[in-house]
DNA sequence: GGCAGGATCATACCTAGGTTTGGGATCGCG
DNA sequence: CGCGATCCCAAACCTAGGTATGATCCTGCC
């Protein structure tokens, strides 16, 4: 099983996972790599934290696996820095000789596990298991959401504005009233929006301003 | 969560919080509650995990500090514990002597924190100072939902099989159709929905059912 | 048996939502 | 300066939603 698909799909949950390996350590990586493919996981190794932030990573469900203890940059810091680079990866730390601190503090930061060497190797494979399904999970979640953005960026102002007024219950009149226009007005807004939106009812609508976060605080207040 | 108090208040987050202490050393169960009260929190104070379950829990926002290595049962058996009988509260953990594994396995569980003895007493107030507000958030929300539940569980099975279709953006004649009914008869089931459930407009509704995790598949929603 | 609650439906009537057609005003930009 | 985008509105017209009144039927229960 090593055919890699060319094919520019879109779709992360339909291509092969990829385990991302970060050892200095050559025989880690070789260990590791030998595991990983073992059960048919696509691996990529690096020997830095450097190396693998100048490889371009696709867009496909993956994770991370570190040394807590890495060369220049150590695990918790990469981790923060990944997390202000808005690189969003389930990681999973290893380490030889780690403390409680550090392993909460990997923790509150989200790891999925914080393995103790030597491992058993099936602890590693649940944890790579767990940590693919919630990197899936998180990049479906992503895609859909910035689908979502980018109709509701379509949108102009206004119908932003009517959008959450008409997504918090009120009725087109009290649209109306509330910002200064005619009902009719309201209505050809609504209109535009339910289109621009692909919104085949206003349900769906609602569930879309409920996932893009919009409230009657959000578009504008006034009054 | 049965221990309902007598006060007609019904907001814990507007009640006083508590902190429980776990632990079977007088001298540290002591020096927690000064340092607690010292910062103007409630305090109870347990030497054991059964006397902790014995006494009733007040219906306020609350966290649990416990050391991992209690007398009969450790502290993390008792934490599985708490979450099999579905008592929901936030855990922060101590520990002299404590291992990694033990860390990722009470973080996993859900712990706030999990502190190695000695430690800063500032450490120790952050520590439930984040526990508590997440146990009022939690608390704030099963409140609403419980709500929601009550009202939800008045609705006949007919009109809750109606509302999952309402809710998910089905027409009223296209509802007719799907349950082989007359239109005017979901209408009329629709106004009863509307009003048990205490909806204000459809948008309204539709929240509720989202919170509910009503699908539209028909028949019994089961998680 | 009779009563309550649930489910069904018809008629009538009203309100709310939505589109089309057609028009007008403002504003930024090439 | 004209073009396009945005925002505004009216009249006409149609569909969808919602309520009230009154009625039938069934079922479980006292």
């Amino acid at each position: 099983m090593t055919g890699r698909p060319a094919s520019p799909s879109t779709l992360a949950s339909a291509e092969e996972p990829v385990v991302y390996v970060i050892d200095d350590d050559a025989s880690v990586r070789v260990a590791l790599s030998n595991l990983f493919r073992s059960v048919g996981l696509r691996v990529e190794v690096f020997g830095s934290a450097h190396e693998f932030l100048q490889s371009t990573l696709p867009n496909v469900a993956s994770c991370l696996i570190l040394d807590i203890r890495l060369p220049r940059l150590s695990g918790l810091d990469f981790q923060a820095e990944l997390a202000k680079a808005d690189i969003r990866i389930p990681i999973i730390f290893m380490t030889g000789h780690g403390d409680i601190p550090m392993t909460v503090r990997a923790m509150k930061a989200g790891a999925v596990d914080f393995l103790t060497k030597p491992f058993r190797d099936q602890d590693m494979l649940d944890a790579v298991t767990t940590a693919i399904e919630r990197d899936r999970v998180s990049r479906d979640e992503a895609r859909m959401l910035s689908g979502l953005q980018a109709r509701f960026a379509t949108l102009t102002p206004r119908e932003r504005e009517v959008m959450a007024l008409v997504t918090s219950g009120l009725m087109n009149k009290q649209i109306a009233a509330e910002i200064g226009i005619a009902e009719i007005t309201v209505k050809i807004h609504r209109g535009h929006i339910m289109r621009k939106m692909a919104a085949k009812s206003l349900p769906d609508l609602v569930r879309m301003a409920e996932l893009l976060g919009i409230g009657p605080a959000s578009g504008g207040q006034q009054t």
